[in-house]
DNA sequence: GGGTAAGCGAGACGGTACGTCAAGTCTTCCG
DNA sequence: CGGAAGACTTGACGTACCGTCTCGCTTACCC
């Protein structure tokens, strides 16, 4: 949603506030572990920033937005993907990094706007943009490195790998409840790779 | 939310309307197929439904609750679990019931509220109780059968076996948006079947 | 003659209860020197007097005759009118027990009804019929007496007499929110004596 | 060094709209003449002025408030006191003005507000600050210049004085709510010189 | 360095829905 | 059948935010 900057053009006026941008992604992450997203609000957003209400409304069309944009800019941090090593390991990195990102409040958040959302919707687009497709694509990109390694077998339907991989940890998380621990993981990997390289057994 | 019935005695004062409990959760569902969750209003549901605003607060705590309650209610003529025949065929045919369920416009909904609410919220709490541990045990029970009738592996995990069915379906249905069919839920219990009896391979 | 007292015949079926009509009457009077009449519901007078809202319903048409209802009743006790002595002694004690009446929660509150309704309304007129008539009869009957003694000049017109001892009575009491003593009952029944025996000063 | 004159610095944000404000004090004037007070809303003065329930909220505690001060404006084009002439012209003029203004719906109104209020209640202080004060301070100097020249008695109490010119009137009109015409003033006039100057008879 | 243009905070605006409350009605059971 | 209980529809309450709209000001770029 942010504008994107003219490399060294400015257009004439007041540049926005670096400032305020921050602040107002700031707020909001504050505000969402304080309360709801139902409870959020524009106005204690502003209060919060140190910010009148039009200047967010000048950047951002709705709260919805204004949530995804603080999720994404907290995402670039903390999600990262190691392509060293092994298939088994890789993931298990992967996973627990994104784990840890959707277990947050903004997380749960996000993913409940995009569950909630109908397929045409804005929301559910720009989380399949921004990103979903990145993480997949990081994981297409393992899964067909280790197949050439041979490290697994060479049919195999990607998507529904990543599918086994991601369902269980997006279902565990956000539709059960339970913590998301090493164990879990481990036993979730283990438990796909059997069923992609059956003659290993575990 | 629903009240107690008493077996035979009623107690003084007139009695609760039926009718309108019943209008006014086919109100919601119409309403939730006309637009968001966000959109929908109690005033709206109370208009359609031909009831007081005030009649419905005094059922239900809030607007998630009243969806909850719909939601329930149309789940339990479309949903269940047949228990004869093999443990693939099981699967394959509540999965498929699953996917429409929810896929429907009430049904993302719920799920939405779910994920984007925290572990000790009510709604949360309540989708535990009354929809998601009899599916579960369903499964549950199907899996061990198939265990004594030798069908797949003794030694199995069940939880993680049910999250490898259930994970990835939401997760498509409603972080991916893309449609389930019988194929994707072919792939998925094969997939799956590999990891539990590796030995019989497809 | 084997017939059964029936003195006062009895329309079929329960009589109505004259424990419910006092315990009504009492609680709204306790309920308006509690607050105000805009404060005061029949749900609350129904449940003070431990009674059904529909059994007020069934006796008055609105809140507004319930607290008329209460004022005559508290009035009967209250207010009379000696007819002995001179005018001014007659007076006096009138205007006396009038402040009193007038003074209480439930007098200001029918005071404040009356001057508030149309001319049309059915409370102003319950209001001269069942209290102003009787009181202005009264006081017309103790000045005629008073003409034909002697005590006063012939030629005065009653009724704007009868104003001139009653209209500062309210108006203080009402409009200025200010005490009525016996020095202020005084110091008005003198000037306005002077006004009708003007020879005879004070 | 010339300072800038900003004595009348604005706050900072949107003024307050005169439009608004006269729009609903306008609204509030019509309503009181189509129905009563107890049947006046919020929500209608709203509507009828174009206005937000809000910015009514915003400016008035409650709609007691609001009709008082549609009192005040509408009072202060209509209510005015020739200081010349005989204290009998100038109280004649000013009491048939006073008859217009109160016998208005919003004068009633009013009136009624006040009655039925306690003598600590907010509706009261405002009346007298407001509206009573301003019309006795011109009537007992209109009575104090009358003493100075002569016209009528020295050793007049004034504020029996008022009390007898003001309560007959406010009587008549709210409690009786018979007509106020100049035949009644005349004669209230006329009763109470009487009082004050005896001497000169009729 | 004055002019133009956009961004900024504040906060009032016309609105919508909230959740509450009481109104007055209706339905049931009890005595 | 009167009366209690209490659920019903209705509709206003006063509040909270919405998203928009002035304001007076600030901060840039431009000539």
């Amino acid at each position: 949603m942010t504008e994107k900057k003219r490399s060294k053009q400015h257009s004439p006026g007041r540049p926005r506030s670096e400032a305020s941008r921050i602040a107002i992604l700031d707020a909001t992450v504050e505000l969402l572990e304080e309360s709801s997203y139902a409870e959020l609000t524009i106005e204690a957003i502003a209060a919060r920033a140190g910010v009148g209400k039009s200047t967010i409304y000048r950047w951002w069309s709705n709260k919805a937005f204004v949530v995804f944009d603080a999720f994404l800019v907290s995402t670039e941090s903390t999600l990262f993907f190691l392509e060293e090593g092994s298939l088994r390991e890789n993931f298990r990195q992967q996973l627990q990094s994104l784990a840890v990102t959707l277990n947050s409040a903004l997380g749960r958040t996000v993913i409940g706007l995009v569950a909630g959302s109908g397929e045409e919707s804005e929301i559910a687009a720009a989380f399949h943009n921004d990103f979903l497709n990145s993480r997949r694509a990081d994981a297409k990109r393992i899964i067909e490195r280790a197949i050439m390694e041979g490290e697994i077998q060479f049919t195999t339907n990607l998507d529904i790998i990543a599918d086994m991989f991601y369902g269980p940890l997006y279902y565990r998380l956000l539709i059960q409840k339970k913590i998301v621990d090493s164990s879990f993981i481990n036993t979730l990997v283990d438990q796909v790779m059997k069923s992609i390289c059956p003659s290993q057994g575990k």
